[in-house]
DNA sequence: CGACAAGGTTAACACTATTAACCATAGGTG
DNA sequence: CACCTATGGTTAATAGTGTTAACCTTGTCG
């Protein structure tokens, strides 16, 4: 049922008009992960997606409000995402100090491994009090996250600044590496990863002597 | 010579047609800082800077070759306005320790209180490969920094990842809280700053013993 | 004085998001 | 079985955006 080739030579089906597309809303999220991944956290166009998905314009709002929503939706399983690694990196330790410096090492590789996800769920813009769904998500992380802290420092509000620097340090290192703000050597990806280990030690580190 | 108002009722001075502006370039990168400021990193509009200048749409092609030139002007004030911040920081302090700490201070203090231009600099997604300038705007921050992570760590690469974990730390700070991804009472001007300073400190201090 | 460069103008184009009004099909119900 | 309605598409229209081309007005300088 390929009746149509479109500009880039990749085979657009289409449908006999009126016909439901089968699976438009995961077309459509894919679609704007594509876009993102190849021209930027702004790259994203709802009008691009649809001729992707081979559909009308209009066809979007049958599954959502607007062009956010289907944004703030991807980065709802952004947080989702970076959620299920966490949890992995932390599992693998016992020493906190490790716990904390496999998270920093899974943030940025999560930036970097999934790169669309990262720029929708920090880049995009979105609106959070648009959409509530998203900051539950955030402080979810956060929660996974204080018991490992709280090892290292009893205080609880100790142990929540802890957090946060090293959470603000990982997410630091992503952007500078994403947007090549480091110089040669240092922007791979190995590199990156250590000095977010390293970090995360440094940081962690000082709470335990 | 004020002979219309628009609809926020703001006095918009009409020129004969034909005339020039006499500051036209200044007066849409003011206004262009302003809907920064109100509505965000994206809410910049050619179009609506016009209308603020009292222009047509297309006066802004004088002075600028397209949206992303008036942007990256800006941005270029940015780091300029961030470089002479950041001497005054350093120079206030002589312990290499101390003046980390108030370059980190200062970042997440540039943050918050240049936000338009902050916003301007690090999250309009300026396009770097197309603006040079702006590369080595930032590495001329980097130039004023060295010296003093190269009194902490005397191997030079030593001293450069010191300097990459605090600035990434510090830029990790003012994203959280301009994101309000920080809860509650740390969500402070005063708070973050502290953090900043204390997160400087556990990274340097890591190398003073 | 007259030419010209600078810096405005209007008009047009292409692209985007969004909405309204319409229509085809699938599936459950009388 | 005929039908009726919810679902998920369609077309058409509107309004806002960036950008370009062609034109006009003025101040300045030879």
């Amino acid at each position: 049922m390929v009746n149509s080739v479109n500009l880039v030579g990749m085979a657009v089906k289409r449908r006999p008009t009126g016909t439901h597309h089968g699976d438009l809303r995961n077309a459509l999220e894919e679609a704007a992960l594509a876009l993102v991944g190849e021209r930027g956290p702004h790259g994203f166009t709802l009008a691009e997606a649809c001729r992707r998905a081979g559909v009308s314009v209009s066809a979007p709002y049958k599954h959502f409000s607007d062009r956010e929503a289907l944004l703030a939706s991807l980065a709802l399983k952004g947080y989702e995402e970076q959620r299920r690694r966490y949890r992995i990196a932390l599992a693998a330790h016992s020493d906190p100090v490790e716990q904390l410096a496999a998270f920093a090492t899974a943030y940025v590789r999560f930036a970097a491994e999934e790169r669309a996800l990262f720029d929708i769920t920090f880049l995009a813009g979105l609106d959070k009090s648009r959409h509530p769904e998203l900051a539950t998500a955030g402080s979810a992380l956060h929660d996974d996250l204080m018991p490992v802290t709280g090892r290292l420092a009893p205080d609880p509000d100790e142990a929540f600044e802890l957090l946060v620097q090293v959470a603000a340090a990982a997410h630091g290192l992503a952007l500078f590496q994403q947007q090549d703000m480091l110089p040669g050597r240092w922007n791979t990806r190995a590199s990156v990863e250590e000095q977010a280990a390293r970090t995360a030690r440094a940081l962690a580190g000082g709470k335990t002597r």
